[in-house]
DNA sequence: ATTTTGTTTTTTATCTACAATAAACATTTT
DNA sequence: AAAATGTTTATTGTAGATAAAAAACAAAAT
C-alpha cells in the first residue's frame, strides 16, 4: 500500500454527516473549499455518495436523497491520518512509566508495533525532535531524553520569556483589533466555566490553550508561535495522563486568567507584567508537580 | 545505491592524512574512538590501508609502511555527507536573488537537481522547517517564506530575549567554572584579531559564533541552544553571500564584544545587561542592512 | 580478567515505486 | 465571459528493499 486515503474518508464522513434530505448541494469547487480538500477529493466524495444512493448526481444537479446513517460512514480507525496515529502511539509510549530517560528508540521496532513503514516513523521523529524530548546521534539511534525535571524547567524558562514578551505586545494592540473581541469572549467563557466548575473543570485545558494561543499570536513571531504549538501538544498528552487535583488546580488557574485578562484590558504594562508573572509562576509549579516521581535526569 | 559510504571515505581521508611512516597504530577500538566512528568502519579503513600497501596489518601489529600521497585519498566530492550536500545546495538556492518569497518548493525537482532521492530531500526540508524560512501545507507543497525583513526582525527579537537570559546566567557562573577560562581565551583572540584586523577580518564570523555559543551554553537550556544552532547555520550561509562593509562592521563588533566580555568578567549584572543590549542592537542593525533590497514580505 | 581481534546481527540511511491527492488543462453550461 | 464540470498530469505520502554503519557476540591474546 502506498498511501491510505484517510483524507478522503475523513472528509467524506464530515460531509455526509452534515447532509440534509432534499437539499441541493453547491458546486464542486465550493464543496472542496468548505471541506478544505482539493476538488479531486471532493469529486471522489460525490462519486461515493452517489454510488451509495445518498445523493442523485447529474452534472450541476446534486440532490440529497436520504440522510446518511452511521453505517454509511467510515469507521473512525480509518479516518485518522498516519501522522496522528504515530503521534498518539509514540506519546503514549514515552509518557508511560516504563519509558526511562536514556532509553534507545528503534525506528524499525516502532514502525512494526505501530503497523507502519519506517519512513513515516523516521519523519515523525525528526519533526518531534524539536520538542527537545528526544535526540539523535548521527548514524545511530535516537535517545529518549524524557519528560524530566530539567526538561520542565527549561520549557518553563522559555515559556516565561515568550509569554512576557507576547503579553506586552498584546497590551499595545490598537483597541479596534480583533484580538480584544476574542479576549472578551474568552473572558466570558472563563466566567461561565467558573459558575459550573464542578462539572466543567475538565474542559479547562482546551480553554487554557486557546487563551495562551491568543496572547502569543499578538507577538506576530513565528518562533514564539511554533514554540507554543510544541508546548500545546506536549501538554495535551501530558495532562491526559496526569489528572492530579485537576479541579482545584484549574479553578485557581481560571482566577489567575481572569486577573491576567483584566490587566490586559487595563492596558497598564506594569499590571500586565505582574499578572502574567503570577500566572506563570503557578503554571510552573503545576507543571513541576505533575512530573512522575522517577523523573530524575539520567547521566 | 542504498547509501553512500561517505562516513568511511571521510574518516579514511582523515586518518590517512595523519599517518607517519614507521609508526605503530593503536588498537581498533582506539582508532574508532579517535575518528568518532564504529569499529566496523575503523576496520574497513585498516583493510583499505593494508590493501593499498600503506600499512602492514597482522592482528595487533599495524605498521605504517609509507606516507599516503594525495592520490591515495578519496576526492572531496565523495566525502561530503548527503545531508551537507543538500543543505549547501538548498541554502544557495533560497538565498539567491531569484528566490522570491511565496515561491513553491518542489521535492522531486529539488531531488533531481541535487542528484538525490526524494526521501533525503523531504527529511532535510522537515528538519530545515524549524528555522522558519519555509512552511508546509499538508498534502501540498512547501512554500518559501524567505529571508525577509519580517524574518530578520522576529529572529532578532527571540535572539535578544535568549541572549539577555544567557548572559545573565553566565554572570552567575561560579568563578571556577571552565566557561571563564574559555571566555578569557576568546577575549585574547579578539585582541589578536584586532591587532591585525586588515588581514583577518574575514575570520570574525567564526569567532563570533564561538563567542555567542559560549554565552548560550551558560543557560543550560536546550531550546536556547537549539535556536542558536539554527541562527549559526543561517548566518553562516547568509554572510557568505553578503559581504558588504565587512571590515568596518566586524571591527565595530569586536569592540562591542570586548566591552561585553569585560562586563561579564566584572560580574555586575546591570553592566552585563547594558553591554549585551548595546551589542544586540547593533547586531540587529547589521542583520537588517544585510538583507537584499527586494526583501519585502509577500501577502 | 581484561583487552583485542574475528564474525555475525541489527539498525540506519537512502533509493525506487506507486496510490492518494492536488493541481492544471480542456470542455461544457449558464 | 465567467463559472462549472470533465479529464489529464504533477506532486506528495508511504511502503519496501538494500548497502553502509553500528552494535553485539564469540574467540583469541596479553
Amino acid at each position: 500500500m502506498a498511501r491510505q486515503n484517510t483524507v478522503f474518508k475523513e472528509a467524506y464522513n464530515r460531509y455526509a454527516a452534515a447532509l440534509r434530505t432534499d437539499t441541493a448541494l453547491p458546486s464542486e469547487p465550493e464543496i472542496a473549499a468548505q471541506l478544505g480538500v482539493s476538488r479531486s477529493t471532493a469529486r471522489a466524495i460525490l462519486t461515493r455518495l452517489s454510488e451509495e444512493g445518498i445523493i442523485r448526481w447529474n452534472k450541476r444537479q446534486k440532490i440529497v436523497l436520504r440522510q446518511p446513517t452511521d453505517g454509511d460512514l467510515f469507521p473512525s480507525e480509518e479516518t485518522d491520518s498516519l501522522h496522528d496515529i504515530i503521534e498518539r502511539s509514540f506519546m503514549q509510549r514515552i509518557l508511560s512509566d516504563d519509558a526511562a530517560p536514556g532509553m534507545q528508540i528503534n525506528e524499525l521496532e516502532l514502525a512494526r508495533e505501530i503497523g507502519t513503514g519506517t519512513t513515516s516513523v523516521r519523519e515523525f521523529l525528526i519533526r518531534f525532535s524539536r520538542f527537545g524530548l528526544i535526540e539523535k546521534r548521527p548514524n545511530s539511534h535516537w535517545t529518549l531524553k524524557g519528560f524530566t525535571r530539567e526538561f520542565a524547567l527549561e520549557l518553563a524558562d522559555v515559556r516565561e520569556m515568550f509569554e512576557l514578551h507576547s503579553a506586552a505586545e498584546f497590551g499595545r494592540l490598537p483597541r479596534d483589533n480583533q484580538a480584544w473581541t476574542d479576549l472578551a469572549a474568552i473572558r466570558d467563557e472563563h466566567h461561565a466555566m467558573l459558575a459550573d466548575i464542578n462539572h466543567r473543570f475538565k474542559d479547562f485545558s482546551v480553554l487554557d490553550e486557546r487563551f495562551h494561543l491568543l496572547i502569543h499570536r499578538a507577538s506576530k513571531n513565528r518562533f514564539i508561535a511554533d514554540f507554543y504549538d510544541a508546548i500545546a501538544i506536549i501538554f495535551h498528552y501530558h495532562y491526559q495522563w496526569n489528572k492530579t487535583a485537576a479541579r482545584e488546580r484549574n479553578e485557581r488557574a481560571i482566577h489567575e486568567h481572569l486577573d491576567y485578562i483584566a490587566a490586559l484590558e487595563s492596558g497598564d504594562q506594569a499590571a500586565i507584567e505582574k499578572a502574567c508573572r503570577v500566572h506563570l509562576r503557578s503554571a510552573r509549579q503545576t507543571l513541576l508537580q505533575s512530573l512522575p516521581q522517577n523523573a530524575t535526569e539520567s547521566a
